[in-house]
DNA sequence: GGCTCTTTGATTGACGTACGTCATTCCTGC
DNA sequence: GCAGGAATGACGTACGTCAATCAAAGAGCC
């Protein structure tokens, strides 16, 4: 049998009532008395029954995921996880709640962040590039005590309580290996494409390729990184461009999670194959590119585990619960055609819902 | 305000009874006031609040792990998985016990398994070979009403109810495109160890190594695998035979997951680093194999969500519950230096021993 | 001793669900 | 129209915790 607060209060010898106190904090008990409940529950092995509480307490957690409005793969695959988690999340006294930004207005954002408290938000799934507004709009919400966890990106001088996503620069370094390695021998020039280079993961992947590709594969050359913007037009001249220029190019390195511009414009040139094509997240058109041996490899997040994370996370921290590390930890995960997961209808749809408490 | 049974009751205009007969699929209502109620639930959005049910059940999911009391690092690497999930577990109404099995000894296990209905056990996670004596006590566990997961190794001819692990022929195919793009041009030969070759899981990657690496790279001829049943010696004298016979190895496939003899062997032979080493299962070992150059990659499956997936699985199995499938499956992962998770401290430490069973 | 102020005890009613008992109502076949 | 069984209702208790109340006991001070 499970001890309980009753056997706690019968082991310390104090009532019920003090129990409570000690167990939530709550003023009003001798640190002596406390020190002496608190024995008992180690003694006895007390763990709190954390169902029956938040039965008990009526809480809710209304969580809320706040995503630029970009129209991108990868969003996408994100809400989709989103949506996935929420069904299960149902059964877990919690409500998510999504809000948009503008991509490229932060004061937007901050406004937004802002008006959470009111809404009821208890924890937030940020995803957004750190910006003076920002970092203010987090302090102040840090203040009003709700919980704050960076997603995919990360604010590292902000006052958030965790980062749910993955070590870019190691992501960088990754790729880096896979592409001098997976080049066969001898000199060769890699191209670097990138949607933007004022995103801090772009930047960071390509330092930490850059880094790698300087110490372990000297005879490549990284080309500068061309910034596309999403323009697949501008992408597709500046490759043709650039691959009649250098005819020794080997390999393409695309920062971003746009892959299908560059599948498509390789496609078109007729040079499906014949790069070593290595790409971010393992988005739908990722996938396929995967398949058919457009792309050599992928490096990924499990977004699914990501959005789980932060739900787990954001709800322990609201609880100021502990949290498992290890589990919360998201890997760098290496994708080719020969580990590809399989793909999953979306979701449990009609399935009933419930019993399926997992943190 | 979340819906209750209680205003199922009233939007069916039903007695509570009723609504609790039928989300429980008890007997004694008629089809037509079933289907009323189930459209009620729906109209009115209602999920059933899993921790309060428990609760009032008094539910307590005590489940077992079930392994064999082989000493090597990956069983132990899984045991500090399950003492860390267990510490968890303890807030999910979760009693994890543990039981080993001689491994060679498939009667000795069967009897373990039948004594686990008397133990009040409602579901296992075994990770035994298929033999027909653990067909029948799986056969008769699940008759009895227990639910089974077949763990890291499957039992495909059994009544279980699901797998947790990886496909270990794709996770060969993965090992065999990594040795063949590793390895820089040219013919080569490439050396295979296994720790023994009656095992499934060791015969259906030498399997998908042998597929890929005849379909594309032609020029790569792969050694017939090497049985060393743990002993050192006998490795070491093998690998030292074989790569003075055959100056072109150029790589060396570990189907196994002891590692450990093999880069010692390549050290005191004075070849690590010149050869592509490619194993399985990121044990401690591997890991720091993996940091000094020893190995090149090794192909893993996430302990610590093996062990969380069989304890969710197993959860929702006994509540007959739907199970969500994108977040059970296990991934195959390639781990390289660059992208190897950090190592943590084992666990939340803090914690009882006794809050996990016998484990 | 009389006065606050703090600490502790005792008790109670939720929270949403399970599950049993017992009584009542509804069908169905004759 | 009636018996007999099936279907349904009404009700109570329990699960482990929270939160609030009120009373009692103790400590510190003049």
């Amino acid at each position: 049998m499970r001890p309980t607060v009753n056997d706690i209060a019968r082991e310390a010898g104090v009532s019920l009532a003090t129990v409570d106190r000690v167990l939530n904090d709550r003023p009003g008990v001798r640190a002596k008395t406390a020190e002496a409940v608190q024995e008992a529950i180690r003694r006895i092995g007390y763990v709190r029954d954390v169902a029956a509480a938040n039965l008990a307490r009526q809480r809710d957690y209304r969580l809320a995921f706040v995503l630029p409005d970009t129209d991108s793969q990868f969003i996408r695959t994100l809400l989709g996880a989103l949506t996935d988690a929420g069904h299960l999340s149902a059964a877990l006294r919690t409500d998510v709640v999504l809000r948009r930004f503008p991509a490229e207005d932060p004061h937007a954002l901050a406004g937004i962040l802002a008006a959470l408290p009111e809404a009821g938000v208890v924890g937030v799934a940020l995803m957004a590039p750190e910006t003076p507004v920002v970092r203010d709009a987090i302090r102040s919400l840090r203040q009003k005590g709700l919980a704050i966890v960076a997603l995919v990106s990360d604010l590292p001088n902000t006052e958030r309580d965790h980062f749910v996503g993955i070590d870019n620069r190691a992501a960088g370094r990754t790729a880096a290996v896979l592409t001098g390695r997976f080049l066969r021998a001898g000199p060769a020039r890699v191209m670097v494409l990138s949607d933007s280079m004022l995103l801090r993961e772009s930047i960071e992947r390509r330092l930490g390729f850059d880094e790698v590709m300087q110490a372990r594969f000297p005879g490549i050359e990284v080309l500068p990184s061309l910034e596309t913007h999403g323009q697949g037009a501008l992408l597709h001249d500046f490759v043709g461009q650039t691959l009649a220029r250098y005819p020794d190019i080997g390999g393409i390195y695309s920062l971003g999670s746009g892959q299908r511009a560059l599948t498509t414009c390789l496609d078109s040139l007729g040079r499906t194959g014949q790069l070593v094509v290595i790409g971010h997240e393992l988005t739908p058109h990722a996938r396929t590119a995967l398949e058919s041996g457009a792309m050599d490899a992928v490096i990924t997040q499990n977004v699914g585990h990501v959005v789980r994370s932060a739900l787990r996370v954001l709800r322990a921290k609201t609880d100021r619960g502990p949290i498992d590390l290890s589990q919360e930890q998201i890997r760098i995960e290496i994708v080719i055609r020969e580990n590809l997961p399989a793909s999953l209808p979306p979701g449990p749809g009609t399935g009933r819902p419930e019993a399926c408490g997992e943190i």
